[in-house]
DNA sequence: TGTCGAAGTAGGAGCCCGCA
DNA sequence: TGCGGGCTCCTACTTCGACA
């Protein structure tokens, strides 16, 4: 179980969240995580999906939000959840949008929805050093509400002559639009080179 | 001047829906 | 029924700036 003194209560939560509720889904990602990390070594980024499937199902479970009733909307529509009894067509202050990253503040999407979003940023620790009985770690959750300002448009250079990937839109700023957001951090792990580790040890994955 | 953290840009894969 | 477009989710690599 996450560790009470990891988490910052005065961070601002979406309306109806507390932080007991968070560590219940901190939980249950980390352990659902651990018997799907087989994936991660065949496909990084679709596992970085997953554990936003996870922290999702996971809210689903324990707190006042809900996925979409709605299969369509609920597996490619913003939001993710939204709060209960909040109709078919939330606020954004209703709304709320799981990410999973291992980037330590990058978050993109490809739509600039304004609402609140959890971002657990996990790392793979197989040789379970950080933890014995986890293999998958979520060491720092954001919960932040952003606006629509605050993403910036990031085109692709896909066309009919070619390219590769889609448009997309990036938080500006992360670091600086994340600073003091994050409900849980894990005071074992520091980000050294842009990555997550354990404090104590050069964690390589 | 070297190191490190952060930001910006580009690439990859899967699912669903509409249409021919 | 199959294909293409639109949408989803990310990671990897490169560049830039701050700081010791």
């Amino acid at each position: 179980m996450p560790r009470k003194q990891d988490f910052d209560p005065s961070v601002a939560l979406p309306p109806g969240l507390d932080v007991a509720q968070i560590r219940k889904a901190i939980e249950y990602v980390e352990r659902e995580a651990s018997d799907l990390v087989e994936i991660y070594f065949e496909q990084a980024n679709v596992f970085s999906a997953i554990i936003g499937i996870l922290g999702t199902k996971a809210m689903d479970q324990v707190s006042c939000y809900e996925k979409h009733r709605n299969i369509d909307t609920a597996q490619q529509r913003f939001p993710d959840l939204k709060r209960r009894g909040s109709g078919a067509n939330p606020t954004p202050n209703n709304s709320l949008e799981s990410k999973g990253s291992k980037r330590p503040w990058a978050i993109q999407s490809h739509y600039d929805h304004p609402g609140w979003y959890i971002v657990w940023r996990y790392l793979v620790d197989t040789t379970k050093m950080i933890q014995s009985d986890k293999s998958v770690i979520i060491w720092r959750v954001d919960v932040v509400f952003l606006e629509r300002g605050d993403w910036k448009y990031e085109g692709s250079g896909a066309g009919v002559h070619g390219g590769g990937r889609t448009h997309t839109f990036g938080v500006t700023n992360p670091a600086k639009k994340l600073n003091g957001k994050a409900v849980y951090a894990r005071k074992d792990v520091v980000i050294r080179n842009s990555k997550p580790v354990p404090v104590n040890g050069d964690h390589d994955e």
